[in-house]
DNA sequence: TTGACAAATCTACAAATGTAGAGTAGATTA
DNA sequence: TAATCTACTCTACATTTGTAGATTTGTCAA
């Protein structure tokens, strides 16, 4: 067995996510963050985090008898990781019919549409004055 | 342990992928098919999709001595299901942020960007009709 | 009919992931 | 200082996933 898993896990994102809200953190703080979510026992929480450290996912840090964890990828590192992966294995790296679907599938308010028509226009607008420049 | 992994492997994509394309087809069928990309033993593959038919994700017939598989599942659907899984761990669910972020960090082009303005306006313009109706 | 072949079945094993108990060591407090 | 509390360490075990060998069986051609 050769190939590792280049996207995370659920129980990974769950604790990614508290550590990004609390870093730096020990383990019993993310423990009691995710309380209501998960009825994890200590240990469990450990375990996964150090997991995630040899992974590269967190970094560890002692001090004096505790170990202070932060995140060792940033928010956008992983949704990038999170998205390309989507976009390349349902839409094979296609950036147009990913969007498309997304309009399609996923109920768009007439709000979201608007923000939306929006920002691809402030993207139009930019796009064209570097064309003037050139 | 209870929670099952609702997403696909990378592996389940593949074979999802191959079954889609020559449905019904063998396990040998999809050896060969996967030749290229992966030096797969019968055996793997076949495990594979047994595997995978448990799993719901195909569906397997057995005709005479032979076994013919399906998907079970739709491209459509196991599209859906990738993205609102992107959507929902990375994005909280909102539609709009993904969009920013895929416009953002993933290189789009003058042409597609082309293309998603008429996606937009289309939808805009779909919507306007509808308000009239009312 | 027999041998060769193809596909299926059975079994196996390592790594990754989910989950956590038992024991220990340092810090706090009575 | 002894009892207690906390957080750490070590170990463990089940399930899922990746990967495939060995064996069996059904089919077809010589």
């Amino acid at each position: 067995m050769k190939k590792l898993r280049t996207d995370f896990s659920e129980n990974e994102w769950l604790i990614l996510e508290a550590v990004w809200a609390h870093e730096p953190c020990t383990a019993p703080a993310i423990q009691e963050i995710l309380q209501q979510e998960k009825n994890w026992a200590y240990t469990t929480v450990k375990t996964l985090m150090d997991r995630m450290v040899k992974k590269g996912l967190l970094k560890a840090e002692k001090v004096r008898t505790l170990y202070f964890y932060r995140a060792a990828v940033t928010v956008r590192q992983a949704k990038k990781r999170e998205v390309s992966r989507t976009l390349k294995r349902a839409f094979d790296g296609a950036l147009t019919p990913m969007m498309q679907f997304l309009l399609e599938e996923e109920s768009v308010s007439d709000q979201e549409l608007d923000q939306l028509e929006k920002l691809i226009q402030e993207r139009q607008r930019k796009r064209k004055k570097l064309k003037k420049k050139r």
